[in-house]
RNA sequence: GGAGAAAUACCCAAGCGGCUGAAGGGGUCGGUCUUGAAAACCGAUAGUAGAUGCAAGUCUAGCGAGGGUUCGAAUCCCUCUUUCUCCGCCA
């Protein structure tokens, strides 16, 4: 949620920014409801400090003996002429909040306008993977190690589902703990949350309410209740209608869960096998700062992200995004991205962004300064890393000619030592 | 899932229609005393959101959340949420 004030007092720039976000709002009409509202709301209440003040006098003329029933009289003819006001200030109060609740966050000023192709690589990891035989892509050396059964994943559950079989469970679940080992030793605090959450969360996250169609929800009769799309959902809520002391921040998480995504199910090449599941899995890392602090914590995420990626060995650039391709409650996002050599593309594993003070709002998460003043807290999230575009970018770049693939070295001690994935007889 | 009880400020807790935006403790902060500390004593400490104002301030809302009754609600009524106790079920 943005600061309506400053929506007030800079109409403009705060339309320039959405425009470069690639959303199209009704500012103006917006400010005018909003002073508009702030009138009626002027009246409401001065009429309601009357209505009090003679409700307050009642006991001491009852004492005196007076006319008790003149003050009835006169409370409810103010009430009566301040119903009407009182609707249209809800009214309006609904339809500000509508379109306030909706606004996606201002991108950085710093950020290109425009969508994807805006986006500008600014970092490389290593030059890319040169193989001197025909290269297998992952979904194929998946199958022919023995790791994934797409089939039987359709089978029980449907497309865009698979089973990790054997040495394939056993390499994720190397990934996750060697992630988990790493933000373990930069002091993150470890958390495991619940996957089923309530609609305020998502409220909060900034998922709803424009997003509601692209999670899973439970089919329960009067609740709204969703599985995660992302441990940030979770996480940054953990202190919705909380005000912190100043000194507990920042506040630095991680948790791994699935994330469980509606978004599936494309037919296109570049999204073969685990690519764009239903569900992933991920490592996720959340931090709650003070709001002079989270440029620093952005730089910190992105480069534990970074470390993640260089650690295994593979190929990788940054992105920074373009404005209208940061996610609706994001001010700020850069993608990690790993190659993948089969279809010469850059797959993102890791998105890190800055909410700046976009989710505290919507969940009322603030901190307390040494002076007592109250602030919201910036919120930033970043994966640490996803699965399932690493899995396939090991097995792609780490294979040999002869269909086996080395297993990258800081993920060995997590497999019993196992230096390598060998093809499976058939 | 069933049955009961509860939710008040940083914590505990009183209050059950107007004198209560809230008694009393505890805590925290400051002071007196002390070489220093403890104890004792004295004082301070009520958040938050919104409106208005240059400001001091004033006003509105607010005792789990949302509605209602009433001239007036922490107090009465309804709905929901959460917590606790007991029973059932179960990894």
């Amino acid at each position: 949620m943005l600061d309506i004030n400053y929506i007030l007092e800079n109409k403009e720039e705060v339309k320039t920014l959405l425009k470069n976000k690639g959303y199209e709002a009704d500012i103006d009409t917006l400010c005018e409801q909003l002073v508009q509202k702030r009138a009626i709301q002027r009246s409401v209440e001065l009429n309601k400090a009357e209505q009090n003040k003679l409700s307050k006098s009642v006991p001491q003329v009852k004492k005196e003996g007076g006319d008790v029933n003149a003050i009835f009289a006169k409370v409810k003819e103010l009430a009566a002429e301040n119903k009407a006001n009182e609707d249209k200030l809800v009214v309006l109060e609904k339809e500000i909040y509508d379109v306030l609740v909706a606004l996606p966050n201002l991108p950085d000023k710093d950020l290109l306008p425009g969508e994807k192709e805006n986006n500008k690589p600014i970092y490389y990891y290593k030059e890319k993977p040169i193989f001197s035989f025909k290269l297998k892509d992952h979904v194929t050396l998946e199958e022919s190690l023995g790791l994934i059964d797409y089939e039987r994943g359709a089978k029980v559950s449907g497309a865009g589902t698979w089973f990790y079989t054997g040495l394939g469970a056993q390499l994720e679940w190397a990934l996750l703990n060697f992630f988990i080992s790493e933000h373990l030793k930069d002091g993150f605090t470890f958390m495991l949350p619940p996957h089923i959450l309530n609609y305020e969360s998502g409220f909060t996250a900034g998922q709803f309410p424009k997003f509601e169609n692209d999670i899973f929800r439970l089919d329960l009769p009067e609740q709204f209740k969703f599985m995660l799309p992302t441990a940030e959902t979770a996480l940054v809520n953990y202190y919705r209608g909380e005000i912190l002391k100043e000194e507990e921040l920042p506040k630095k998480f991680f948790a791994y869960t699935p994330c469980y995504r509606k978004e599936a199910g494309t037919n296109r090449v570049e999204e073969r096998g685990m690519i764009r599941g239903y569900q992933f899995n991920k490592v996720e890392m959340v931090e709650y700062t003070a709001d002079n602090d989270s440029d620093r914590a952005f730089e910190e995420l992105v480069n534990k992200a970074k470390t993640l990626v260089e650690k295994l060995g593979l190929h990788f650039r940054v992105s920074k995004l373009a404005a209208g391709d940061c996610s609706h409650s994001m001010a700020r996002t850069y993608d990690i991205e790993v190659y993948l050599p089969s279809l010469d593309i850059y797959k993102e594993v890791s998105s890190v962004s800055n909410a700046r003070s976009y989710q505290a709002r919507r969940g009322m998460m603030r901190y307390k300064d040494s002076q007592g003043k109250v602030h919201y807290m910036h919120t930033l999230n970043g994966s640490g890393l996803a699965t399932s575009r690493i899995f396939p970018a090991i097995l792609e770049q780490y294979q040999n000619e002869d269909g086996s693939v080395t297993i990258p070295e800081v993920l060995r001690p997590f497999m019993g030592g196992l230096t390598v994935l060998k093809p499976i007889k058939k």
